[in-house]
DNA sequence: GGCTCAAATGATAGCGCTATCATTGCTCAC
DNA sequence: GTGAGCAATGATAGCGCTATCATTTGAGCC
């Protein structure tokens, strides 16, 4: 069915159908489809039908990346996250894509697996495709990647945390405000001895370190800490509580630093008959979807995943489309969601 | 630091270093700098040092987009996934792209959300971006987007399902076995009056369809069906849950087309007092990480994630390399992990 | 010394698209 | 009716890189 002209072609490429081929199909110039594609008012209605049946008699589908370099806008954004099994960010990236994708933007995925070395390769790799904008789970401490990232030029969305001084734009929440509001929870109920089961990540350590102080400033005892490195499993929960129980068996509460780690020391606290919340509250971070509907409903601090990916999105979006962007950093806070456990 | 040549730039352009640029800066024509960067054994070690030496000054990072339109490789790689929270395919996706990463392949992320419709823009946009190989989860149905994506003539991984005739390469399961197999799984262990708890989505249907038919083989009673359609929530496998047993009080065994659902189904159970599994057996799907840790610990079906990522990785790696692939339609098997909730 | 041959480097010409600057017709006011 | 002004289309020249072919150099050999 589709009688393509039989224009020679060069040694390279792939033989692919282009816009050139479009063109002399519909009888117009090269620039005139791309014109028809990408500003259809500039092109009369007679010739967009033109080439309209052209590229379906075709089936052309436009080379991106020859317009990518023409045009010096690549139309990817890169998404850059630790890591995507029963990760937290999950959601936040379900949001980007989705404003992102309507805008027509794709979406490049940069999985770092928490590991400092691989983080610099991929931001090296990113760079060079070069993206139309950064989104970055975190913020980026100064050193050679932070630099070369601004060096880039490119519109940066740090988030998940709070700077006066991000690369260009920030989504986030303060994990200090999180440590103290949890830690006040917490005493409000009457705890005094407690522990907390954390991941070795250096924003929950900056979350711990609230806490303990806001515990400590009361006249508590000093806060237990179980840190499980990077195996942050429901196993790891588990193994937590028993460690904690078998030296501190009068804990009354425990902080940790992801839900799964709660639900696992919820399990191991049911599997030990140590009641919950009765002997025993526990929280948890991040407010995963799930957690609210478990026995015991998990009490956890809110964090607006969903939220941090729309708003970056939109203010990418807006910074592309050339507008200023009034307010480069948002806080968009956290809740503490009261349920059963604690 | 960086002492640039101060060459004019042109209109266009975002005025980044380029490799002419290091040229320059090093002395040598800009095909050589090319070759220093991807084939180093070519160019003599004083000369590549020289160049090294420039772009470390300059901080010169390649631009992929050029070098994929002349060399028509993107070194991208598409990953076509319906969704990413709580998806059972995030292992799969990690492998993947840890194994290309390391390949010096990018990652781009398509997320469809179960949506036909959302598929096949997302597909053309796909396409447009000429990716060296694409990853898709489950078999695309015959059509307009599959006609798309084989005239493309790029390298495709379809995966998480069998049929003798892929677009190009598969690595999958049958669907049909598991239905069949955990059917018998149920009945050995004496159970007689089954239901199933199952989202919406086809291949779900398809186990659902091969284990009915198989019970009802046996003679036993109908299963009775609860559908939850795209709620694939903790909380739709409660309602489900406590829906079935009002209708259906003697029930012994719950098949449950997702882990989650599973873990829905097992909460509902302990919040009425029905024992898992001594009065009610409870099956899963995905063996997700954290069910074998809870209480009960799940019995679930294993779908070897990590490994459809990897060899799908494997496939597509040895294909752009020229490489015949012998073995271009793969079944990874299942495995029932026998736990404790059925 | 003259020759072969491989290794190292360079010149040239695109990849498929779009930015930019023409050009071509028109309409319309006066 | 003529020039201003605008809408529609086209010609040209790259974007920054690499495929391909060409040239230079020098080692090795008889």
């Amino acid at each position: 069915m589709a009688d393509q002209p039989s224009l020679k072609r060069s040694r390279r490429g792939g033989g692919a159908i282009t816009l050139q081929d479009v063109a002399s199909l519909a009888r117009v110039a090269p620039i005139t489809v791309s014109r028809a594609l990408n500003s259809p008012v500039q092109v009369s209605e007679a010739v967009r039908a033109r080439v309209q049946d052209a590229i379906d008699r075709t089936g052309y589908v436009p080379n991106r990346v020859a317009g990518g370099l023409a045009s010096s806008r690549s139309g990817l954004i890169a998404a850059v996250v630790p890591s995507m099994v029963f990760s937290v960010f999950n959601e936040t990236i379900e949001a980007l894509n989705e404003t992102l994708f309507d805008a027509g933007y794709q979406f490049m995925l940069g999985l770092t697996g928490y590991s400092q070395e691989r983080e610099a390769r991929l931001l090296d790799a990113v760079i060079g495709r070069r993206p139309d904008g950064i989104f970055i789970t975190g913020i980026m401490p100064p050193g050679r990647s932070r630099s070369r990232l601004m060096a880039a030029g490119i519109p940066i969305v740090e988030s998940w945390d709070l700077t006066p001084t991000p690369m260009d734009m920030l989504i986030g929440f303060s994990h200090q405000d999180i440590g103290r509001a949890v830690a006040h929870y917490l005493m409000d109920k009457g705890k005094r001895r407690i522990a907390i089961v954390t991941a070795g990540d250096e924003r929950a350590q900056r979350r711990n370190a609230a806490f303990m102080q806001t515990i400590k400033a009361s006249g508590l005892a000093e806060v237990v800490v179980h840190n499980v490195g990077d195996n942050r499993t429901l196993r790891a929960g588990r193994e937590a509580l028993a460690a904690l129980i078998s030296t501190h068996p009068t804990l009354d509460a425990v902080f940790c630093s992801s839900d799964l780690l709660a639900l696992g020391v919820i399990t191991e606290a049911r599997a030990r008959n140590i009641a919950v919340p009765g002997q025993l509250s526990v929280m948890g971070f991040g407010d995963v979807p799930f957690v609210a509907d478990m026995v015991p409903a998990l009490t956890t601090v809110q964090v607006h995943g969903g939220e941090i990916g729309t708003l970056a999105a939109q203010h990418l979006i807006a910074r592309l489309q050339g507008h200023t962007v009034l307010d480069p950093i948002v806080n968009v806070g956290f809740s503490i969601v009261e349920r059963e456990s604690a």
